[in-house]
DNA sequence: ATGAAAGCGCTAACAC
DNA sequence: GTGTTAGCGCTTTCAT
């Protein structure tokens, strides 16, 4: 307070050296004797001074900074306050921040439809994080094939021109329901969207265990959040009773929506109608009966989307990558 | 791609025009002949050209940006994905961008302990926006104190040198409380930290309303998750019996670790143990039962958070302000 | 091992 | 209503 900022030429007067002597300082360039260095980092200090970043920018030419744009689609409402997206998004802030990253969150709603304009020749940010892939891939296409360092989180099997990191969603999908059907279901549900990539996978995952095992099996689509999932084993089994014992669920919050509809009418679980989750969200263990899933590694993705964007800013080109997810049985299954 | 970066004067010269010009046409600046300014922006927008925010920060001395750090306790187990901490994130995400600001996700591990020096000596943000008061409000006040424009999601009560936005926790604890004795409850538990700013109030209302009635109450201090609220209840339950019959937890994820651990015992939820948590975080109606809860308000907290920072960048001192929540009754109580 | 000076791209005070 | 120009604070090439 009070005092003027600082700047760097006002730290190098203190210490009885020229600007480029303290830059080099700060930076810790080998070529400033060592002692000169820890001199100015401590005065530095001591002094509370900081580089300004919008000089060091401007002058480098890049920002140090990454872009996390959240993807949701306009059509569904699953909304941004879904945990499991929540749960990526602060994954990936670990995974940037350890790579001595910012990440500026944004959206839609700032950025545009203009990625690239927005974000890199805007030296807003080095490069682009998209979580969700979406039902549309216009946007994120256009601004790979305008250079912008980018990456996915998404369906990796999708075929694109930018890389996309993700789980192994058709053989979740496949675990998910022979293990369904190993606990003796037989009349299995998919509930879900499989127009949506991930999701798509994730099903033919399901119709093949099924087709395998020659069990009945039908699908319904909804919209992918628990109050649609709710109103929608609701609505069935108003309608015709329990035609099911196994649901497959494409996410832990149409699974906990299902579950409640099922609870609600008395049937029992894992009793009458064994369900499985996606995702592992911190709710699956604290459901009651704890929803078994197949849980997503978000760290191990986070990780890999940061250094594929990182390895992308220093000229290489990398290939989509699935990540493995694993089963993991509870009580509701 | 291929084509090197357009820059302003680039743009000008393509116009016909002044560097100044140019900029002032993109600026909206009616000193600039409205057709002038439309056809500069027009010919922006056909060649993708964005300033460069780098240097436009520079010369401005601002950055349109806002930091968020979310401020967790080392010591508390309560972590980044608690849905309510995103929740709050989120809604602040969408109040920053209403107001043309960007959003900058940071945490202690990037900013370090000078917040200042980071924040506003770097140019990296023109104000801060704290999630979370936590224990310890030294980082805070000594942020504040160095002139950082900075407000807190908090406890309002607390007495301090920034301005602190959150819910009126004293009434709601105490609406909690008067609901669960209304209900028949007569042997109340409070789960929870009292330590913690925010969940101290809640627990002075949930005192007061015990007090005003004469029932009977104990309070069970926990670390602020559902594994620890589960793993409480689970003990208290076999080492002593049901000892209570009305629970007020100090958040929905306390709550549905209790409800677990009851409805693993064959406790009925409401009849024998009647139970309203707080937040309304979007698993309390997908529970089963349903949870009561005291529902705070984000949405509003979270622009009058913004509201109240950017009027601190523009000199004005404002003070700390509650948000009222109510009281939100479904099948647990 | 250190310094002088140019220049990153923009905005605005000052001219006209 | 528009142009000229200085300068925001930093990094780095080139000189010593």
């Amino acid at each position: 307070m009070g005092t003027t900022q600082l700047k760097l030429s006002d730290l190098a007067r203190l210490a009885g050296v020229s600007t480029s002597t303290a830059s080099r300082a700060l930076n810790d360039n080998p070529l400033i004797k060592k002692e000169t260095r820890e001199r100015i980092q401590a005065l530095a200090k001591e002094h509370h001074f900081s580089v300004n970043a919008a000089a060091s920018r401007l002058r480098m030419q890049k920002t140090k900074v990454i872009a996390v744009i959240i993807n949701l689609e306009a059509e569904t409402k699953q909304s941004v306050d879904d945990p499991f997206l929540l749960k990526v998004v602060s994954d990936i802030n670990r995974a940037v921040n350890r790579k001595g990253y910012e990440l500026l969150l944004s959206n839609s709603y700032m950025a545009g439809e203009d990625w690239h304009g927005y974000f890199i020749s805007g030296r807003r940010a080095d490069g682009v994080i998209v979580v969700g892939q979406g039902k549309e891939q216009a946007r994120i296409e256009r601004a790979a094939r305008a250079g912008t360092p980018i990456v996915v989180w998404g369906d990796p099997k999708t075929s694109a021109n930018y890389p996309i990191v993700g789980s192994d969603n058709f053989i979740g999908g496949l675990n998910a329901t022979e293990h369904l059907i190993a606990r003796g279901a037989s009349k299995l549900l998919f509930l879900g969207d499989p127009g949506h990539a991930e999701l798509g996978e994730r099903y033919r995952g399901f119709c093949h265990a099924v087709e395998k095992a020659k069990v009945e099996a039908k699908m319904i689509k909804i919209d992918i959040t628990s109050e649609a999932a709710y109103a929608s084993i609701n609505a069935s089994l108003r309608a015709q009773g329990l035609t099911f014992d196994g649901i497959f669920a494409c996410s832990d919050m149409v699974a906990l929506g299902a579950l409640k509809a099922l609870k609600e009418r008395y049937v029992s679980v894992p009793n009458d109608v064994r369900i499985v989750g996606f995702d592992d969200i911190a709710m699956a263990q604290i459901s009651f009966p704890a929803l078994s899933t197949i849980k997503q590694d978000t760290n191990a993705a986070a990780q890999l989307l940061v250094e594929k964007l990182l390895s992308q800013l220093s000229g290489e080109t990398c290939a989509s990558q699935e990540v493995p997810s694993s089963l993991v049985i509870r009580q509701s299954s």
